[in-house]
DNA sequence: CATAATTGATAGTAAAACTATCTTTGTCGA
DNA sequence: TCGACAAAGATAGTTTTACTATCAATTATG
């Protein structure tokens, strides 16, 4: 394939732009398998330096500190979910299906898709979502991030998603929330069937499905109530 | 009052019983208001020391260390909504009229209740749910900590929240997911509404009412669906 | 009153989270 | 091909966090 899909990082999220040079690809490619591995907690920019053959100072030209580090990968992520969606459900006429393809690309059932850029490991950063994510807004600074607009890419997937719900339903007085509670809850129940399933009517070995199951039921039973079809 | 609820922790959530002395319950308390005020990440227990006017490695010999003192609060938290629940749906026996109380409980709308103990500020006790709970298991160690039992009152409330579900809809196939979801909406909900506002349908200014509407909504559409009233 | 447990006080260590500075290397245009 | 400039490497340092150890003072208890 000659291209791949170029997602455009606001600027406010790196110091130096890492997908520039080599040195900031290998930070994405090998930050994005360290933390995937060890955690966030235990990442540290050393460990991550030295896994590179590089030096911390170097890492900390491009990013202020790792939990800059995290908020870029998990911008990153939703910029190409939210390219996901315009790219399935494009051509696309009915509402419903498109609902469809979104939650099927909240689980990463289809990864059709045009490249990913090398340094991305998808899954691995997909992970990295499931386990990290609400950290990088569950801070006490969440004020002043959000004002430099590192959120934006979050806010911009839940508002083509509330736009698909009143596409559905255009009556629907909670389409934001409800896209953002379909987000959070594809992401702590896949955390919560790995490691805390009893918390889930999931196990983990039977697979994504029935998880699938649950969102279109949540999605739909709300979308649908109150309507007489 | 002559009595109040008397919470009793699992052992492995301390090194010593901050119930059973005074600096322990000092602990407690200075550690609710410090979190609430300044965070999770910015607390430490050096500062939390000198807020005592004690020393560090007091508090060390009672919590191994300040995540350890999180998930006790949380646990504390979980155990003190569970009892809520028994005790406000003790004796009725509509299973909606009970789920509703169950709502009101998650966002704290009702506080009647035998007396917390001085201790405990609840209200910032809940703030430091909605914003630093889910620390509590995201973390490497989730599967150690659960062994150890440490995330046992959040599962006792979610299968309590399961069988009310099941007692509005015995065939329903998914009620501790509904359970747990209901929780984490509620409370991430809450937490967009009041920094990341455009996430929801809701404002600051508004109150809890049109939170309390919206789950009440996604409850009972998901539990009603597909039933012929 | 004796003694055991608790707390206070002091000190220290290892690592994390940066910051500073200087040198080397590589690039690119004149 | 040279010179200048930016990026990266190398080294070293500071402050803070997260603990651990030790011993003295105090308090509870039987």
């Amino acid at each position: 394939m000659e291209y791949s899909v170029q997602v455009r990082m606001n600027e406010k999220l790196f110091l130096r732009d890492p997908e520039q040079s080599d040195l900031g690809r290998r930070i994405i490619r090998q930050g994005i398998l360290l933390i995937d591995e060890i955690g966030f907690e235990e990442t540290t920019f050393r460990k991550l330096a030295e896994r590179m053959g590089t030096k911390e100072a170097s890492i900390y030209r491009y990013f202020e500190n790792k939990h800059r580090l995290l908020v870029y990968l998990v911008a990153w992520y939703w910029q190409w979910l939210d390219f996901q969606v315009v790219f399935e459900t494009n051509n696309l006429t009915d509402p419903r299906e498109k609902l469809e393809r979104v939650l099927r690309i909240l689980l990463h059932l289809n990864v059709s898709i045009p490249a990913t850029p090398e340094e991305i490991n998808l899954s691995s950063l997909h992970n990295i979502v499931i386990c990290e994510a609400s950290k990088a807004y569950l801070t006490r600074h969440v004020t002043d991030d959000n004002r430099q607009q590192l959120f934006k890419p979050y806010k911009d997937l839940t508002a083509r998603m509330a736009r698909l719900i009143l596409e559905y339903n255009p009556t629907y007085p909670y389409a934001r929330s409800r896209a953002s509670s379909l987000i959070e809850t594809a992401h702590y129940q896949a955390f919560f069937r790995r490691y805390l399933p009893s918390l889930t009517d999931f196990s983990d070995q039977e697979g994504p499905q029935p998880l699938l199951e649950f969102l279109r039921h949540l999605l739909f039973a709300s979308l649908d109530s109150g309507r007489q079809n």
